[in-house]
DNA sequence: GGATTGATCTCGTAC
DNA sequence: GTACGAGGTCAATCC
């Protein structure tokens, strides 16, 4: 670790390119331009920013305010600093695509290198997968009703049928979840895949099944006209029941 | 400004909370554990961190790799620190929708805290929006043929045409842009707005248009199929021309 | 507020 | 490498 506060714009050249073979995290407060050639091309004008060039050459700009980086270049292929005529540029280039990005600085006000590391996994209830699984293991306690789980992520023309059950009437139930509102590009991409099955099954023997947390009222016209059923999913309750499943070792509902 | 290097976790939080109070931006290098409940919910175990929290209570858990947060809570209305048992623990709370997110922190290597400023004004060349007018205002160059501009963003029921032509022979030429390779679903959107129009014009009378840099193949097959044209589009080219009528103060292409 | 769409989307994954 | 879909997507825009 080496912390260095308002350093001349030639120590930090060095530094940052000393951190930069040594694969170390290197973060920064200064005054910058930043420039940008590639996907699609800017340009940003003097400003105080946060610079954040990690291991992997994954490069961000932040601006004081707000989620996303003003700028940002994923896992770059080369970067250096160079100080030259008094200036201090930082330049990353990717290749494939071809981009390039250049920080050019006029003042650093702080300079820190890192070898940090984190080799936590990443615990994440609920997403898709989960739900699914969950869903396949549990039918008839998340849809109400007795169900046989056929097959799961089922691959058909257009794409994957997230879950596949028959019913009692020996239809074929077609399931598609969303963990996120369903709008109407959902009812449709569903639509899709119970078409390219009844290539294969006769069509009344198919029911498509709309699965989510909520619907946009045109989803939910959407439904009706194309003869998707819809299902609410109550996400709270399922999330406490996979929770318990998979035993985190803590709650954090605590504060909801 | 204010640097310190290896605070204990009591300084620390009587630092951020100070800094939360005065709308600074607080970057902090740490050992933490990070839990989130919202959306979704996710446990991180122990590792080495970036820490961000900015001005508009933004927060960002950086791991020594990649582009994006492995946690993070746009803009937040409620962020405090507190040290309590031994424990420095940082809870960010949004209403709307409700989440929380918790930083558990057992080491600080680093705690700096700002108050930059930055007021630039980000140029963007190239986004979709300025491809349309330029298309709108140059359609012979960028299309290579003669045609009337019509109308630009136009509504039709399913949602927006982006560019609305007449050719010579007096059909519509109903144009989608896609700044990126377009998939399939590009083609189904066009072809979508197209029937739209069906309505209102002679079928014969309406050209499906999709200009992009670049097609899948099942793009190309899918326009074939439903009778879309496809025009390729020289980014590079356009690029330049935008730049040149916006007069930019400097080309960064000098790497590319 | 809800709904829709674009993004230098990023990221994973399958082929 | 290409293609496709998920995402705690975010952010802008329109209603």
């Amino acid at each position: 670790m080496e912390v260095i506060v308002e350093p001349s714009l030639e120590v930090a050249a060095e530094a940052i390119n000393k951190a930069i073979e040594n694969r170390e995290v290197i973060i920064a407060v200064l005054k910058c331009k930043v420039y940008y050639e590639g996907r699609s091309s800017s340009i940003l004008g003097f400003g105080d920013r946060i610079f954040i060039l990690k291991k992997d050459g994954s490069l961000l700009v932040h601006r004081p305010t707000g989620y996303s980086p003003v700028n940002w270049q994923p896992e770059t292929s080369y970067v250096r600093a160079e100080y030259l005529d008094g200036n201090l540029r930082i330049v990353a280039v990717r290749r494939s695509p071809r981009e390039v990005l250049e920080v050019e600085a006029s003042k650093i006000y702080l300079l820190a290198t890192f070898n940090i590391v984190d080799k936590a996994v990443f615990y994440e209830v609920a997403d898709e997968h989960m739900i699914r699984d969950f869903i396949a293991k549990n039918p008839r306690e998340v849809l109400g009703e007795e169900l046989e789980t056929v097959d799961v992520e089922k691959h058909v023309e257009p794409g994957f049928i997230d879950l596949y059950l028959r019913d009692k009437e020996g239809r074929l139930v077609v399931v598609e979840i969303k963990r996120v509102k369903a709008s109407v590009n959902a009812v449709k991409q569903l639509r899709r895949y119970a078409d390219a099955l009844s290539k294969y099954v006769d069509r009344s023997k198919i029911r498509p099944l709309l699965v989510a947390p909520e619907f946009t009222g045109s989803a939910l016209a959407a439904a009706r006209k194309l003869k998707v059923e819809v299902r609410k999913l109550d996400l709270k309750k399922l999330l406490e029941r996979i929770r318990v499943e998979k035993r985190f070792e803590r709650g954090i509902l605590e504060y909801l």
